[in-house]
DNA sequence: ACCCTCGGGACGACCCGTTACT
DNA sequence: AGTAACGGGTCGTCCCGAGGGT
């Protein structure tokens, strides 16, 4: 796809330094093809961060904090290979400021963490003194911090285990004890998700094509 | 100065969308005299990333764990008015990957924190099982995280709660008990240490105005 | 053309000094345009080069010597009106040293001369002492000079003479007695060439107009 | 001195594009001190150019007509070495049209070739039938064109072989066969009128050092 | 409906030769 | 002699329409 080459090239360049020039020639589109799909340079930013938060669908769990934590893991791991994801971190961490005026992708994050751990707090998973949405902003704000972090030194090698490392540091003043004997934040949670995702989808794919 | 000017644009456009034109304009330079100065618009950023991490003097305190949270504190008040360390921050999450390859800002900021906290945890204050680098980089990451979600949620207005919010999910897995009851985190913690550096300063400058 | 405007300004004030912003008024191209069909200034003076070069085909001669000589009296004719071949020789002198590593001016002329001279040699128009290479450099070079002093001295207009002399000077070493006898090198031997060329395609372009 | 920085960076990219910083820089000058000296780049042209004509004093001959062979084989090999002269010579190619109104460096040198043929011709050198000035011009813009070509072809290594060759065509129809057994033109010339010269500033120097 | 060649300006950073003030 | 300041100008490139073809 187009959005790809684009992906590819923001999360390179940068949104101001990537040029359509070149993400034609590394998608081998014209320019005439180019603005016949996206009218302009910041609709392929657009349609870049759009693509990102749909492809975070995850199995339920019965615990809502090991769901908040598997979204985060699960983005770490993917962020390794996912241009789209790459791409649409930077855009978010670079112009989140001044190019979305209503989707905010901070913001759709923190909502989504927040009402997860609104949840969790319910079921007595989460200590009563958590503010949800206090705390759901910090999640947010220092895996962003954290990932931009590690794509510098180490150009997102060591993710996992600086996720893990993010969750060891603030579970103890989130989570329940009870809960948190329970919960599971390896820094190989992410590529373990991934497996079972792929085996999933592997399950499903022959249905498909039996049904097609 | 001619960097502060540069520096309100950073801060304000990013790196590539800043023009060397409009810092000109804002700062009233001409052409040359800016070149004269800054070979290089890169010259302009590195010389901003220089600047920030001189600003950051702080007395040093009993508790080395009290002089981490303070520089966080302070680091985030300062942001609020100081241009430079506004641009500084800006530039050092878009750009570090790419333009600065040893005197990388993260690296720093993560190498000072650690020192402290090995001091701290000598003296007992911080618990023995914490790895000091990991827990440094990890308050280096999440502090730049959450400047970033405050920068663009609030412009910044709330980040001294945010900082203090960040410790209070922190600090039980990094301090001993005895230690966190006697650490102060609270949002004001920032205005109040730079109104004590302004006092102690009025005070240096009449002495020195009088030996002069 | 656009190739046309490009060799005025380079005729006029050489390459360094030629601006593609003054090509491009005296086109009434604009800059896009400009840089769509020549991606850099050096390609303009690329393709200059190689337009020149097309423009010398000369009708077969039974003499060679005399194939020689025509090229020259006619090369120095067109001089004074063809901007391409003013613009050419200029480039030639001022950046035939660095700018072309393969497809050198001097060297292709010489390589034509050297051939012709050969030949002649074969049918004994020339001296058996006469070394083919060195004779062909020297009066590829020569000519350039000399086009080079009437340029100076009297903007081309004596250049018909001077080359004429050249050769008055150059052939009772070069030829034979007898093929010198039958050898034409008059002043105006250029314009004559010019009208015989241009009847012959005022012939040929009725047909062409007919056929089609 | 400041004029031999001046004169490499003119021999290398010719006025244009040489740059006064990088003149400034060869030389350790700074830009006050540079513009003191040479009010202006153009100045920088005129006093190399000037240099240039100077560094030609030639011990005379009794035979006029190898004075002007030795003229142009000294200058010849010079050239390989003389900063002054070799930038001399790509100023007077690339703008002698434009730069010189009176003292244009062609017709310097063809004015003393003409004075020298003249006087060669009272004297039965030179054959009755040859036109001093249409020769002497002649010969000047040979020599410039080879000078050219050499350069370009093999950075002026072989100038002495080409300037030999060019003599070799030419005298046939300049000299009269009796003096003509006289001339030396070898391509070494050169370098023995070099060494003559070297040696005579050696017998000197030490009378001049006695006398002073 | 989709794609591409071609054209259009507006800036981009950078560097230039040169002049005042010290 | 030397540091600082000055604008004008360079080439290159960018994002983007418009007409022609498939």
């Amino acid at each position: 796809l187009i959005l790809e080459a684009a992906a590819e090239v923001f999360d390179e360049l940068g949104y101001e330094a990537a040029s359509i020039t070149e993400i034609m020639t590394r998608s081998a589109t014209s320019r005439g093809s180019m603005y016949f799909h996206f009218p302009s340079k910041a609709d392929l930013a657009r349609s870049i961060l759009a693509e990102q938060t749909v492809r975070l669908d995850l199995p339920p769990n019965v615990s809502k904090l090991q769901e908040i934590i598997d979204v985060t893991a699960l983005f770490a791991h993917r962020l390794l290979s996912d241009p789209i994801l790459r791409a649409g971190t930077r855009l978010t961490l670079e112009r989140s400021s001044v190019e979305f005026p209503d989707t905010n992708p901070y913001r759709a994050w923190a909502g989504m963490v927040e009402d997860l751990l609104l949840t969790a707090q319910q079921r007595g998973e989460v200590l009563n003194q958590v503010d949800a949405r206090e705390t759901a902003e910090l999640i947010v704000g220092s895996f962003a911090g954290i990932q931009s972090f590690s794509h510098t030194v180490t150009d997102r090698q060591d993710l996992g285990s600086r996720v893990s490392a993010m969750w060891k540091h603030l579970l103890p003043a989130i989570a329940t004890p009870a809960a948190m004997a329970r919960l599971d934040f390896a820094p190989d949670r992410g590529p373990r998700l991934a497996a079972i995702a792929a085996a999933a989808a592997d399950d499903a794919a022959p249905r498909e094509a039996a049904g097609a």
